[in-house]
RNA sequence: GCGGGUGUAGCUUAAUGGUAAAGCCCCAGCCUUCCAAGCUGGCCAUGCGGGUUCGAUUCCCGCCACCCGCUCCA
């Protein structure tokens, strides 16, 4: 089973073949952005496609949302973000080391005062006050609503989508008949400023999340939790990934974020070098954090103003004590009661999980001597589903291949092609990872019969001309 | 952000202070009745900007991008 080795090789891979190209590349690149190509669009909305279908329209008990990037600023403040998305960065002069200026401590150990750095010790280099001016670094990015130079407000590309979510809670109660435990799924793009982007598509400054928060009762979280962890699990497995290259790794208590009580990546194996463990997906569990933090920030809305809407200088009320009936409850009709629910978060990344099915999926194998490269995708999410040619380019067999395209493409992504060898065009589909070629033959004529090629056999059947649709869905399982 | 490396055609590579070469891919045509066959022809490149020079892809400077390591983030 050959593999990809390098990362210069994927990054080559997915160019050749109109998966991922570079972003504005004519005028030399723009750092951390990549644009998907024909077969990437493809793959990528297939694989939201597959995601969606697995936490939405299969479930009784998610609903969809679509929610604008752009949103009030204090979504920000009460979710936590404005605060701790906007650290100030200071640079040892020394060793160039950069810290968090909150985080460095005093010669002798103390923490003293966070504006007073001429005592601070370097963590990298031990060199005592030699650090810069202290930056704001802004984890947000920022843009201004208002097309009157003078009269706007500053807005923030999000930085999650999770905040869409909450904020839409209670909409989505009141417009729906959900009862807890119920969760609200997402696809949409997200934007950060990374401290450092590395590496491909792994960590962009622009991406897309698909999340989803279920909500349940305080209590049945716990066990919430590691349905979610099994269920996302084999979503990834379920579409072909190589069980061996997936794990789960359980997040040690000093690195969970501010908000989560728990959280566990699924993490792909990257074959790059000796192999490379990388996220492609959290599971959280943010316990009755955010709900709880936007009923303090709907009720800071007079410091919002009265602070000249400047986000850095409102402080959020203290929470009401009668929090659990707050707007954002949920009254349990059986029970009688109100409460904040919990929230198990299971937030995938799609531009990395697309990756790693891209990746998982590459194979080469000798064939008479000859290397055959092939994309073993599963079908669901190949870019294309089925491919149709005419043997040769006569008697009749491209207007009966056409035919036959065009009655496919009702249902599935087909490809006509009659360019060249019939080998050729076979291999061209394998590293396309299409997983069923048809061809028009003689007997097509005369027996009324297509041969059906399969991707990863190469096996060959014949099929009777006017089955042929349904023997494709049937294998497709559409 | 630091250190190191890289940048020639869509891809993989070559060469050079003086006309930039090849293979694969792709396109057109011929041939072709099941797995990258063959023949003919064709398209296509020195990341961007500046300097030195009669002349720069080559030497120098700046920028951009990518890779490796560190740092950072989580």
């Amino acid at each position: 089973m050959a593999t990809l080795t390098k990362l210069d090789d994927i990054v080559s891979l997915a160019k050749r073949r109109g998966f991922i190209f570079q972003s504005s590349e004519i005028y030399g690149g723009l750092a951390s952005c990549y644009d998907y190509g024909p077969l990437g669009v493809e793959l990528k909305n297939n694989v939201k496609r597959a995601w969606w279908k697995s936490v939405v329209q299969m479930r009784d008990d998610i609903v969809g949302l679509d929610s604008s990037i752009l949103m009030h600023p204090m979504i920000w403040k009460a979710s936590g973000h404005a605060d701790k998305f906007a650290d100030l960065i200071s640079e040892c002069k020394k060793c160039h080391s950069r810290t968090r200026v909150d985080q460095l401590k005093n010669k002798n150990g103390s923490e003293g005062d966070v504006n007073e750095l001429s005592n601070k010790v370097c963590p990298a280099c031990s060199s005592v006050g030699q650090f810069t001016e202290p930056m704001p670094f802004k984890l947000m990015f920022e843009t201004q609503m208002g097309a009157n130079a003078e009269d706007t407000m500053t807005l923030y590309l999000r930085p999650e989508t999770a905040q869409g979510i909450f904020a839409n809670f209670r909409n989505v109660l009141d417009s729906t008949r959900v009862k807890v435990p119920f969760g609200i799924a997402q696809i949409g793009k997200s934007f950060r400023n990374e401290v450092t982007t590395k590496a491909f598509i792994f960590r962009t400054r622009e991406f897309e999340q698909a999340e989803i928060e279920f909500f349940c009762e305080p209590g049945t979280d716990e066990q919430w939790y590691e349905t979610w962890k099994a269920a996302r699990f084999a979503w990834y497995t379920d579409l072909g990934i190589k069980a061996d290259n997936l794990r789960f790794r359980e997040h040690d208590a000093d690195e969970l974020a501010h908000y989560a009580k728990a959280c566990t990546d699924v993490e792909y194996k990257f074959p790059f070098g000796s192999g490379d463990w990388q996220e492609l997906e959290g599971i959280a569990n943010r316990a009755d954090y955010d709900l709880r933090q936007h009923q303090r920030g709907m009720r800071s809305m007079n410091a919002w103003f009265e602070q000249g809407r400047d986000l850095m200088k409102v402080n959020l009320v203290d929470e009401a004590e009668d929090y659990h009936k707050g707007p954002l409850s949920f009254y349990d009709d059986q029970k009688k009661k109100h409460y904040i629910p919990y929230v198990i978060e299971p937030s995938a990344g799609m531009d990395r999980s697309t990756l790693a099915f891209l990746v998982d999926a590459y194979d080469e194998e000798e064939v008479k001597g000859q290397t055959r490269n092939v994309l073993r995708f599963h079908p669901a999410l190949a870019p294309t589903k089925v491919a149709v040619f005419p043997l040769v380019k006569k008697e009749g067999m491209p207007d009966i291949a056409h035919n036959i395209t065009d009655d496919l493409k009702r249902y599935v992504t087909a490809f006509y092609d009659e360019k060249g060898a019939i080998g050729r065009r076979y291999r061209r589909q394998d590293e396309a990872g299409t997983p069923y070629c048809i061809t028009v033959d003689g007997d097509t004529l005369a027996e009324k019969t297509v041969t059906v090629r399969e991707r990863d056999s190469m096996e060959q059947i014949k099929v009777s001309v006017d089955q042929i649709k349904g023997y494709i869905r049937d294998k497709l399982d559409m």
